[in-house]
DNA sequence: TATTGTTATACTCTATAACTATA
DNA sequence: TATAGTTATAGAGTATAACAATA
């Protein structure tokens, strides 16, 4: 005896036990997003004794190692949009970690340079975000950890 | 004859030729982050034609492979804030790609479903995911492509 | 009492247009 | 004319509090 047809196209209202996330998994975007987020959330943490947001960091960690970098090119080798930085330099220049000077042989443009301060506290910061890689360790071992950023890196570069 | 004495602490107004971005460059947040909004920007331009965004892509393959899902089990997964997935969820009831049904055991949930329309579009915009995983593999080898996910979701998983 | 879905709302992040001063 | 820095502002994304209906 043939079982009673189904209606193909109205579905069944059955409920979900355990979600099914495999299809997601397989594409490289939503993998990285999830991981680049999770590292994302314990570095907010551990920047926060020091009151300063991913974006600060980087911007900071730039000044630091490119004293007199200008606006323009903290901007492009960060991707943020010349308006959107003004007002973080503002509060970090407040904060007295920053400083602008007249830039060497361009007019319009100002040389960004660590205060004494700004060293002194980016000397720590870099140092806990160099522990936080190590923390991560224990979930990656330290090869799997160059393998990955190595990786990363080939996906973000320009070919 | 000695040289004249430097004043230690006052920067010198000097150009930044080349931004130094080895410093950032060792960290994981930073990497996973660059790769992610990489891999994302593909994305965005590729799911266009189907008028998805990113976050709409995951819930309607979440919602395809997880028929009757619920809104609170979507937020969980996807870690996106309950009151913040109602207007998604309205935008693509409106555009007839899902359709909210009773919850067979929750009378206070809805379990949703992909209309044939949302079925339809899915199977293309999954299709065009995974291609766009292809094409990656022309900066990576399908091997470093597994690998990476791979430790990306170490990454991400709870230990 | 706790949870699902919802509204209202605030805050942050990101994006665009336009101005100024220098090149 | 083009560019660096800035202002003002708009839009998207993300956050919290509180409520009705149901468990």
């Amino acid at each position: 005896m043939p079982r009673p047809a189904v209606p193909a196209r109205t579905p069944l209202p059955r409920a979900v036990e355990e979600v099914d996330t495999r299809f997601l998994e397989t594409l490289l975007g939503y993998n990285a997003r999830r991981a680049a987020l999770a590292v994302i959330d314990v570095f907010v943490q551990r920047m926060e004794p020091y009151g300063l947001k991913p974006v600060d960091f980087s911007v900071l960690s730039l000044v630091r190692h490119n004293p007199g970098i200008t606006s323009r090119q903290l901007c492009t080798t960060l991707g943020i949009l010349p308006p959107n930085l003004v007002g973080m330099i503002n509060t970090l220049e407040k904060r007295e970690l920053v400083e602008r000077l007249p830039h060497p042989r361009d007019g319009r443009a100002m040389g960004l340079h660590l205060t004494t301060g700004g060293q002194k506290l980016m000397r720590d910061a870099e140092k806990t975000a160099a522990e936080l890689e190590a923390d991560f360790a224990s979930r990656l071992t330290p090869a799997e950890l160059r393998t990955l950023i190595g990786l990363l890196q080939k996906v973000y570069r320009e070919p």
